[in-house]
This record gives structure tokens, sequence and C-alpha cells, in this order.
DNA sequence: GTGGTCTAGACCACC
DNA sequence: GTGGTCTAGACCACA
């Protein structure tokens, strides 16, 4: 996995994790791979992993069996889902829009762009 | 001025700078406050107010004139628009654009749901 | 380490860092010393090292993993080089041969002199 | 008169000065402009003409004449020639042939690098 | 442990 | 007055 510059590991770790649970490759009860395991297949250290756990575990998407290893919660897609647009609707979309309307852009153009460079 | 957690001050600082050239109210050759004006102005540390300008000192949108000051540089308007419309179209638009799909939104929504919020 | 007073000191500590470079000492994806021992072994103030880090890495020489210091970038030594040749060429070089001639040296006597003075 | 960035402007103002002399434009004796007037065509700032002017009145090599003005002391000419003598030797050359040899330039080399420039 | 940011305050060179 | 450099020390996010 590769990460970029811009955001902490560990978010783009949590991020890569929503992204499965939304898109229903992890579903309600599945047992997702140990901390370890996903350290080595990022190539993260363990501790930056552990910090991804722990925030979606604190969030409630993902549970904890000692022992055992991490599951996903009953409940984990419609709760990523909400975080996300609240996330989306009260923080991206008002500066997008400013910087948009600095810019001189309109939303057609940028759905251009976007399918263009895509 | 108040400045919000999730940036560096000496980020914003730039942003507002950077604002005031999009928005015409600093022409080309024009004298920028002193640093030290801009640190009591926006209750900041003189050396943090020093660092953004800096790096409009580097980016080539202001220049320094030794004992006199700052001054914006001819073409800092075009420079400062071509660097933002850079970074909005490389990161911020894709970003915005995968959240938008993987949400379920479409950019008329995201329209009225802006105007709504303002 | 000793700095001298004509030039600053975060500028001396660049002048080391490329030296070590050209020297090939640090080769690259070495990892350098972090910011605090070389501020400690240079009896420096950390900010003051930080500095030297951040100019090198502005220039491409050096680059930084988030929470595990900095690396030597690859083709460093060529860059070095070459920001080296430049500023020798077009800032030093004539300057020097203007004095020199102004003064009724030439090249072959300073050759001797400095052989003389080493 | 243009000035670099590299060096202060008043040194630049002692260095024209010098030149004048060792060119032999002003000979001892001789009334030079007065401060108000070099800072006028030169488009400086009159602090920083006096400063030259002081500059060289401490190294001997102008007097002031109150209420009358600046004058090229006897023996300005060998007075200038043995400083920059100095400075040439004990500075510049040891700094020069350094880096020329770690940039692995040869004398002859860069004296047709020079005149090529020219 | 790493670097990054910020503050407070000093001192300096320069205009 | 201007900016530039440096120190001392704090706090934070990140790996």
């Amino acid at each position: 996995m590769e990460f970029s510059d811009n955001k902490p590991i560990y978010v783009q770790i949590v991020d890569y994790f929503c992204d499965q649970i939304l898109n229903k490759k992890w579903k309600a009860e599945d047992r997702i791979p140990s901390v370890r395991e996903v350290a080595v297949k990022m190539e993260v250290n363990p501790n930056t992993a552990m910090r991804a756990f722990h925030y979606l575990q604190e969030e409630g998407v993902l549970y904890n069996q000692r022992g055992v290893g991490y599951f996903v919660s009953q409940g984990a897609y419609d709760k990523v889902k909400t975080l996300k647009r609240e996330e989306f609707i009260k923080q991206k979309l008002p500066e997008f829009f400013r910087d948009m309307k600095q810019l001189g852009f309109t939303c057609a153009e940028l759905e251009k762009l976007y399918e263009a460079g895509e």
C-alpha cells in the first residue's frame, strides 16, 4: 500500500478499512486481519496499524475479542456511512465550494476535469 | 484573526495573504505590513509571522527590500492563482469527487446543500 | 564543530551536510543523525539545526520519513554538486577574477601562494 | 547603480569608491561627491550612503572637512590596495581554492570559463 | 523515539 | 524603523 504525505498514515489505514466496509467487502461479524498482518502487508510500524484499530474501535466500527482478534461491529456499515457523511457535509463541502468559487470554477467544469483525470 | 486548529498558524497566514492578493487588495509593488505589525495584529509570535513571509518569498509571491520591508512581486496574482489552482485540481478535487460518489451524492445536490448552509 | 562568524550557523550546517555527501560519507538512502543529535553534537539549538534540515529538504537533497528521521535522497550527490558548481561559477568566480586582475595577480602566482599557505 | 543582494549596500558603495581610487579616477585631495549627491544618484537611503563614507573615513581613505565635504586622503591609493590585497589573500583566496579543488576544477579551466562569461 | 509548531525574548545588521 | 538569526523551552502528532 502506498501512502500520501498529506495525511497521517494511520488515518489512511482507517480510510482503507472504511472503504472495505462501505464496499461491503467486510461485513458485520467478519474477523479482520490482525494488527501484525496489517502492519506487515502495509509495510507499516505495528504501532501505527494499532492506532487505526483503536480509532475504529472507539468509534464503534470494530470490536475486539481478547486473544482472538478484531471484528466488524453490527451496524458498522451505517455508522461509517453516517460518520463520512457528516465529515463530508460539515467540513469538506464548505471548504471545497469556497475554493471553487474563489478560483472561478463551476461544478460542471470540475466534473469534466475529474472524469478526464481518472 | 481567528485560527482553526487543523492547519498550522503560519499556513493560515499564508492563506490570508494569498486571499488579499487574489481579491486584489494587495497589488504588485505594494508594501505589505511589517513582520511585527502582522504579528501584533494577528496576535501571533513574530517568528510565526515571519515563516509566512519566508514561505511566500521562496514561492516568488513576495520580495524583500533590505531594511525596508516586504513587497508584492510582479505577477504575484497569477502565481498565486496558478498555485492554488494546481493544489485544488491535483489534491482536493479527486478526493472530493471520490468521497462524493462513494456517499452517493450528485453535484447538483451538493450545490443546493452548500447554498442552504451559507 | 566550530562556526565562523560571517555566515549564519544554519548555513554552515548545510555546508557541512553537503560536504558529507560530496565526500561520499553519506550516500543515497542513508539515515542521517536526528535533529536533536545534530543539535547536541554541534552545540546548537535544535531549531537552528532544523533549519538546515528544512533547507536541504526543500532543495530535494534530503527527504523525511515521518516519525523516523531524515534520509539522503536519490541523486543527492549530483544535486549538491550541481548546486555548488552553479553557485561557484555564477557568483564566486567572477568576483574572484575581477579582484585578481584589479590587484595585478596571475593565476599561477595565486596557486603558489595558496599552496605555501596551506 | 544596481546592487546585488548578497552584500550589504553600503559595502557595495565602499567597493565602488575603492574602485574609483584604484582606477585613479579619484586622486589624493580630490573632493568627492557629497553624501546627498551619492544617495540621490545611487537611489539609496542617505544613512546608507553615510555609512560608506564613515567606514572609509575610519580606514583613513577619506577625510572630512567640516562644512565642506569629503576628500581623498594622501596615500589613499596605497592604503586601498593594501587593504584589498590582505582581504583577498587571507580570506577570499583560501576559500576559493578549497571550493575549486572540491568541485574538481583546475585554474586553467576557470580562467577559460571566466573569459567566456565576460 | 522522531520531526513540527509555537512562544518569548534577545541580539544583530542594515536602511 | 526594517528583517534575520539564535536560544530556550514548551507542547503536539506521529511511528
